[in-house]
DNA sequence: TGTTTAATGCAACTGAGTTGCAAAAGTAAG
DNA sequence: CTTACTTTTGCAACTCAGTTGCATTAAACA
């Protein structure tokens, strides 16, 4: 499982993960496993612009501390969905406890823009 | 539908829409019509912390340009989801086109901070 | 070896969102 | 009014990501 996330600097979605797995473990299990690893703190996940549920590894989470800013960008034309390191800042809004933040990106990548 | 819309400032989520409009029409309406008002610029959609979708009254937006960095907030206690009218700037992403920017604040809101 | 606990498989389910098609409602001539 | 045409709605069935219950297997450990 963790094989695929260190072949790739790339978030994975969940279906593709399960498709990718198929032949060595059961679906529920994927998702079992999933969440064991954001529980630990080795991945962390985010909605991509369909709803549907990516994960990508962690470089710098702990167990209590996910993905805090982080934004992600997901590709329009190819699909292609990452991390990028770049730091948000989330302006104080008062009367309000932000607990956490969530910045999807969308738009071409690199390849997608020729 | 928009009377919907007019009686609150919160976003509203399509499962919501259609339980509250099941009287009058047909879920799928609902699903048309919603994306008719989205494609108008009258409502802007924005996907939830679970994955569900989110529509909310635009106030600044036109059928071309929608929700443009304007984030949105979920509180975790209560449900209770709405746009926030502060400005989020978004840093250049070298080597990519940026089209859209979809932030979700998750928290506490004012209500349920006692 | 037996017992307990955790990990997996499988099948069936849930629920949001979609699709195809037919019925209804609206619009516009003739 | 009536016919022809277009748009809107309802309904049922479907899709598909994600979940649940339960039985089975594998690990751990006494």
């Amino acid at each position: 499982m963790l094989e695929v996330f260190e072949q790739t600097n790339n978030a994975v979605s969940v279906v593709e993960l399960v498709e990718r797995l198929r032949r060595e473990m059961n679906k529920t299990t994927v998702y079992r496993i999933l969440e064991r690893l954001e529980d630990e703190g080795t991945l962390h996940s985010f909605t991509g612009k369909n709803g549907l549920k990516w994960y990508a590894a962690c470089k710098e989470c702990s167990p209590s501390h996910h993905l805090d800013s982080h934004p992600h960008f997901q590709c329009r034309v190819c699909g292609k969905t990452e991390c990028l390191f770049i730091d948000i800042s989330i302006p104080p809004v008062s009367n309000y406890k932000i607990d956490s933040a969530e910045l999807l990106l969308t738009g071409q990548c690199k390849d997608c823009l020729s």
